[in-house]
DNA sequence: ATCTGAATTGCGAATAGTTCGCAATATGAT
DNA sequence: ATCATATTGCGAACTATTCGCAATTCAGAT
């Protein structure tokens, strides 16, 4: 089922911003934040981008991670997480077991956010030559 | 060695705000925020508390976990992370395997950030009757 | 113990990401 | 086409955090 068919299946009125969003994460092969998203899709306001960031994240469509605050994101098509360069932002997948977490029997309902860094090859190179 | 020990290794100062901070970090046994320790500490001025946790950030003597976009702080005398109930704020620790993210070839020095949330027992029971 | 230069502090102003209030508009059910 | 309401755009507001800078404190040398 497409992310479009979700929404309306949720009840989500199909609007210009909320499927220019949509667009253009389906597009975008890495992490995105709002801000970078909103300067794609000048035509949209600002807070209609976190708007529908929001709704995305909280019928858990998109995944999110958080780099120095700002929060990146990318379609939860499939379950994965990144790892990203600390130097230039270049980020690989890679798959999640949400089986893992299983054994927290204290709490219910758990979610988990797992972001990796490091220093990419290329950076490396540079950094040292 | 003890932390105190660790910052004038390090060559830092050892000043009545980084003392403060310190000693307060060594009693936590939760996670607290910058906000919540400079509440804790009237003494000191928020920009002290907040440059005292950079600086134990910097030298990776703190763990650093975010929810709702704002940092929380414990002391990393031990690889842990935790589980957090999204209600009331409860938390437990668990160990942390640090040889499980090895497999990066591509990255070097990589770090990790992992947190549960969850809904704690507690909350849970509140939330049913 | 005093001196001294550099590190650090406190203060208030500034920043950055995000959210909010509200009038105007677009959507989709009838 | 009409209508109720969900959503948008705009600017102002909010919150966690950082910054600039003068005043203070620290630690090492005398
Ligand atoms: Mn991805
Ligand atoms: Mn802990
Ligand atoms: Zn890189
Ligand atoms: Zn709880």
């Amino acid at each position: 089922m497409s992310i479009s068919t979700k929404l309306a299946k949720l009840g989500y009125k199909f609007t210009k911003p909320r499927l220019q969003v949509l667009n253009y994460l389906e597009k975008e092969k890495s992490l995105i934040s709002a801000r970078n998203l909103h300067k794609k899709i000048k035509a949209i306001d600002r807070a209609s981008v976190y708007r529908t960031l929001n709704l995305l994240e909280k019928e858990h469509l998109v995944n999110v991670e958080i780099i120095e605050k700002e929060k990146l994101y990318c379609l939860a098509d499939h379950p994965h997480h990144h790892i990203i360069c600390r130097k230039c932002g270049y980020a690989e997948e890679f798959d999640c077991d949400k089986n893992e977490f299983k054994k927290f029997y204290n709490f219910s309902n758990i979610h988990h956010q797992l972001t990796l860094t490091g220093i990419c090859n290329k950076c490396n190179t540079i950094t040292n030559e």
